[in-house]
DNA sequence: CCAAAAGTGTTCTTACTACACCCATGG
DNA sequence: CCATGGGTGTAGTAAGAACACTTTTGG
């Protein structure tokens, strides 16, 4: 890093995409913008870095007063840094993206002061140009990309369900995120296979129908290997 | 991202972590910093991103001012952001760190206004704490296991080669990066199988001694499938 | 009994491993 | 001829794909 140029100010955001499956199909969080610039529009949650903070705490930190999601437990992780000259037209902005993925929330949205945070399908949000401010909406296709291809080599996957899943669960994670179906008894057979990716509780789900299935948790490799890969299974 | 918070003035750098490899070993590209703070140490090639210029375009902007190199048709893509509170004593500052991979070039090195720009191998600069500046041994490990990773399912290996390249010094970048000994003629038969990897060029290497190698060049797919990988081959 | 979902068995096929072996050149 | 690395052949094995089949519940 050179010392000899003298340097503008910027302003630093962080911006997160959290992910989530609601009714079979993955979900993203957004908030309506209270004031200008893109006033009334959906927007990624987050906001500005404070002073003396970490860009992770401050991700973490915007989540919860934006939209009362804590992200305790559940993965984050950075997807990357956004810093066109002209994304924000009232000053040199660079925002830091994040990425989080939850397991379907009894609908506690809506934070401190969050207006409104609401999940919409990712579909939609993405369906067409001006739906969300900035360029939110490049930073949602990079966050769905990332979590698509991380569902084959991490254990991502297991961050969308509740504490303990069963493995149909599971399986719907990776057919709604990746879009496509996949056969039950393989699936069944790899993810359990997969030393430290899911771990039997011993206890079993009572469902409406059917056989009742074996309940997991989440195990504590987060690498898998072999991978569970895109183009394969079904 | 939320307009209500006033909002601190930052800085913001790029860095880059710039791999080749000389003499049979893995080297990153570090500069002798001139000025306080960390003066004469070393330190990855990089500096403060100006008002109206991408990131991208700043930190090839920085590396050719600094070192004289060019990433024209190499690979370069984003690594993360780095922003600590405490990374920099001057100010708050934000460095968005960048991954290039450069063909072993003659030592062009040694910019416009590059003080002094040096290969070293990355083991040597990991050693230790201290030997570079800010947290740069941090993202120059993360740069390192980023590429390593990219190794099993992406092209980046040609990077590392010339523009033509024998499957011996393609075979070569693999094991000097993930540091093991491949199988010479699986890995052959592995890469020119994967689709879109390697072209054949119809030209033969002429080397000291042994049968001539054909010669290669890139292909048009980044990304392979299947993939090459780090525990199974060898 | 039936329906429905969980989970297992079986066969086919693909792709990696190990290593033997032949090929093309220089000396 | 030999040495040296380039490249292919081949047999054994691991793992995914497809799909039949058994298991366990509720009604």
């Amino acid at each position: 890093m050179a010392s000899r140029t003298k340097h503008p100010p910027f302003a630093v955001t962080v911006d997160a995409v959290v992910l989530t499956i609601r009714a079979q199909r993955l979900h993203a969080l957004v908030v309506t913008r209270g004031g200008e610039p893109f006033q009334g529009q959906l927007a990624l949650p987050g906001g500005f870095v404070h002073v003396d903070e970490d860009l992770d705490t401050a991700a973490r930190r915007e989540l919860v007063e934006e939209t009362g999601i804590s992200v305790r437990g559940s993965h984050i992780e950075q997807l990357g840094s956004y810093g066109r000259p002209d994304r924000d037209p009232r000053m040199r902005t660079v925002s830091v993206a994040y990425l989080a993925v939850v397991p379907d929330l009894p609908e506690a949205v809506g934070g401190d002061d969050a207006a409104d945070a609401h999940w919409h399908p990712v579909t939609w949000l993405l369906a067409r140009r001006g739906r969300l401010a900035f360029d939110h909406r490049d930073i949602l296709r990079d966050g769905l990309e990332r979590a698509r291809s991380k569902l084959e080599y991490s254990a991502i996957g297991t961050s969308f369900c509740p504490p303990t899943f069963t493995i149909a669960q599971l399986r719907q994670v990776y057919e709604v995120v990746w879009g496509v179906k996949l056969d039950a008894g393989n699936f069944h057979r790899k993810v359990t296979g997969v030393r430290g990716f899911v771990e039997p509780t011993g206890k079993k789900a009572t469902p409406e129908v059917g056989r009742p299935a074996e309940l997991f948790r989440r195990g504590k490799n987060n690498s898998l290997h072999p991978a569970l890969t895109r183009t394969s299974l079904s």
